[in-house]
DNA sequence: CAAAACCCTGAAGCCACGGTTGAGGCTGGG
DNA sequence: CCCAGCCTCAACCGTGGCTTCAGGGTTTTG
């Protein structure tokens, strides 16, 4: 989510008047904890050795204070996220920073790799009309959805708030209600789900709540590749009645 | 290491009528050798570890020569892509693979969504020797898959014949077979499936009987988008079902 | 103006990843 | 029975991507 702190850190004062603050540049102390907002991995000494590879060249000050402008702040975040979507190395990144700044090219296989996680981000958090915008799908057929549970926003203050799983499945049901495929039908898709969820527990279990660290995170790894195979073998299927369906007629 | 060796293969491998070659198995070398040709930087350690990091999984002889199935060449032809072409940490392809690929980037996903048309080229059929040359998996297993009826082959002229949707319900198993999944558990994602089918025959089955030839087709598109939406739904609500298990500890 | 907060460079260190190498020993096809 | 080919295990290695530290300069603030 965008939401592009205008936000005054603590110690600026360089906002004393009302100005557009995201005008003036910022020293790299700035930089990281405006950053650390959206990557959680980024550090004064990391920003420092991406100059150092030659991925970033701000301005300095006459006594040699790096200085940030707005399009330096740019230009690092997709770095950024180059290197946390799409697992890119810095040697190709430079590259594709230098060709031009190529924008949004494999971002939807990468975005779709992250929402497909199991290791959930927790980061996203939407409200009702967000959900609305992003999907393009009418309040009904939320409401419809959240009546039969396949949709499961919390409340938090008294508002209900979705998370990116909720807007993925949004999505995904959306397809389905093109074609008149409601509520009541979705519900053996979710009871489907519920069990296969079950399965999955009874082999990673006991893994998943080892207090071992290590134990754990290969657990977890182990889950991601299970949900895959079992949603992929279920798909497989799936197809097979269907090919019954269509072929003796 | 593996007491249990699961070669108990009924037919000798011998393809006496001379049969195609490309569907036999590859000792290890043979396939660095064939790789080599797309791949610079393949060796045969190289193709160790990648096992040791649980990327691959050949079969075995009784003597602890690695088997390379057609599929196993495959498999490890796409790592290796992913890899040169995607920069693609280990880490990643492994969770990908187990995703079946079930969305490739960067073009020709031809091959697997073939396979996953409904609509069906009732054109393959396997003997069970070819069914383990080509997916590298054990018979013990396929005898358990069909033992629940999540194979089903054809007898002809007494021999059992599989089919295509066959092959690729085998290899997502073996997927899930890693983790000590079998036939037992495997029942609740076959009836889970069934369930499905059932309900994309009610919303399209109507047009699928009918005797208006363009009708029928639209039917048969519709229900492939129907599948498609319905797996990736049923995938997303497993996803959030197990971010809850991941999460609360 | 001085202290406090922040920043600078360069060199060294660290850890994970993605393999390679080598010793010592089986396998299996001709 | 021979010998190319394969096996495991453990040690080693280069690179990438940072972090840490020492020693010292710059800016802000009160």
């Amino acid at each position: 989510m965008e939401a592009s702190v205008p936000t005054p850190t603590p110690f600026d004062r360089e906002t004393a008047d009302g100005a557009p603050s995201n005008r003036k540049a910022l020293t790299i102390g700035a930089v990281a904890k405006i950053l650390g907002r959206e990557f959680e991995d980024i550090s004064i000494s990391k920003i420092r050795y991406l100059e150092d590879q030659k991925l970033l060249a701000p301005r300095r000050t006459p006594g040699g204070y790096r200085l940030y402008s707005q399009a330096d702040v740019e230009r690092l975040r997709s770095i950024l996220r180059m290197q946390r979507d799409e697992f890119l190395p810095l040697r190709v990144i430079r590259q594709e920073l230098a060709a031009g700044a190529r924008q949004e090219r494999g971002g939807e296989a990468a975005s779709l790799r992250r929402a497909a996680s199991v290791e959930g981000g927790k980061g996203t958090r939407l409200t009702l009309q967000e959900l609305v915008d992003d999907t393009g799908v009418g309040a009904d057929l939320i409401k419809d959805l959240e009546d039969w549970r396949l949709v499961q926003p919390v409340a938090v203050d008294g508002v209900k708030v979705y998370d990116d799983t909720d807007r993925e499945i949004v999505k995904a049901s959306s397809e389905l209600a093109r074609f008149g495929v409601r509520g009541r039908n979705l519900k053996v898709l979710r009871t489907a789900a519920d069990r296969e969820a079950v399965l999955l527990e009874a082999v990673v279990g006991p893994g998943l709540r080892s207090t071992n660290q290590n134990a754990r995170q290969e657990a977890i790894e182990n889950l991601e590749s299970l949900a895959a195979a079992c949603s992929n073998l279920t798909h497989m299927l799936l197809v097979r009645d269907l090919r019954k369906l269509t072929g003796e007629d």
